[in-house]
DNA sequence: CTTACTTTTTGATATAGGTCAAAGGAAAAT
DNA sequence: ATTTTCCTTTGACCTATATCAAAAAGTAAG
């Protein structure tokens, strides 16, 4: 639930919290329904109360490059469009059908204006955010396709065998086939 | 300025100003010193004023890796470690003599509590600091090394001819022999 | 069920960039 | 100034992973 994931952060207040829930709307969304497109200013920030989301982009030659995954107890977004309102660069789907509860940027800023414990809460999802992305970074910078792979197990153990391995193996930086390969052996 | 990043941001007030400020202490550091080991708790927030700072670990092999650059007028520091107070997985150390602020976690703390602005500061500062993390790890992902040197020359500008050449090619993944053959290229 | 479509696997071949080794240059220390 | 240390360049060779192509397996649709 949102509310275990807010508090789990920072305590906020029951006024508070009865407050800021009405504000995430939920939303039923069917498979592959495409969120965010390209150059869209990214106006909600989204919460996956069930199912998966994932950003990706698109290369010069077309194909698909998977930025990230969004499990469920996430926020899902394309986080610098949404909070620095500009153009962006990822395309934003879910891989299944999904419950998402959605706050708009408007609202988000009216509860950031109103609530020092609002500001802290998005800081300190942030800086989670943030030392994911740095995980990652390190993941993909100076190691071999299987350890990737293994990266990926430990960061999203309950997706890495419910979205096409196509779009794995692009989120690692690796082809496809190679990761065919990977999984085969590792399967002994 | 530390005061023109500051209002760069955040409106912050004069009064606001004025108890902010000195809590950020000027430090003279000489050329590789270590401000952080691996393992550490990084106990201060730093502002670079003059120099060069970097962070980098240390693979298994021994062998260094540049996670980021610190040029002037940015906030130097382990983030997630900073923040979150978790162990350092980087080293982070200056490349030149350097004059820095820096502030500790406690006073940063204080004036996260104390100040609804302090707080949007450092969002926006984390959420900036996002930004250039996913920039990187684009950058690396899918490019060659040779368009992974270019992303290097416009992220950096100012530092890309002032540290040593490994220093970079670990910083983009890449060897610095082959570094060296692209700089070749380059110049014709 | 059968057909059409999507995803995964397998095989053969190519290549960017790594590794190893050594020489050249630059900078710092005595 | 001369020596020592560090940094960069160059060359020869190698390997992990990409690319291309096609078969096989899985899933959805009529």
């Amino acid at each position: 639930m949102i509310t275990d994931f807010l508090i789990n952060f920072v305590p906020f207040s029951h006024d508070e919290l009865n407050d800021i829930l009405p504000y995430f709307k939920k939303e039923k969304v069917k498979k592959n329904e495409v969120l965010i497109k390209e150059g869209q200013v990214c106006s909600k920030l989204y919460f996956v109360d069930q199912g998966i989301g994932r950003s990706y982009y698109l290369k010069k030659d077309g194909k698909e490059v998977t930025q990230w995954f969004f499990g469920v107890n996430n926020f899902m977004s394309s986080v610098d469009s949404f909070f620095q309102q500009s153009p962006s660069f990822y395309y934003l789907e879910v891989l299944e059908d999904s419950i998402l509860y959605s706050i708009t940027k408007k609202n988000m800023d009216a509860l950031l204006a109103k609530y020092h414990n609002m500001e802290t809460f998005i800081r300190l999802l942030t800086i989670d955010t943030l030392a994911k992305f740095v995980h990652k970074l390190n993941a993909i910078q100076f190691q071999t396709a299987k350890e990737r792979y293994t990266y990926m197990l430990a960061e999203f153990p309950d997706i890495s065998h419910r979205v096409p391995l196509g779009h794995i193996a692009s989120y690692l930086g690796i082809t496809q086939e190679t990761l065919s390969r990977i999984r085969k052996n590792d399967s002994h």
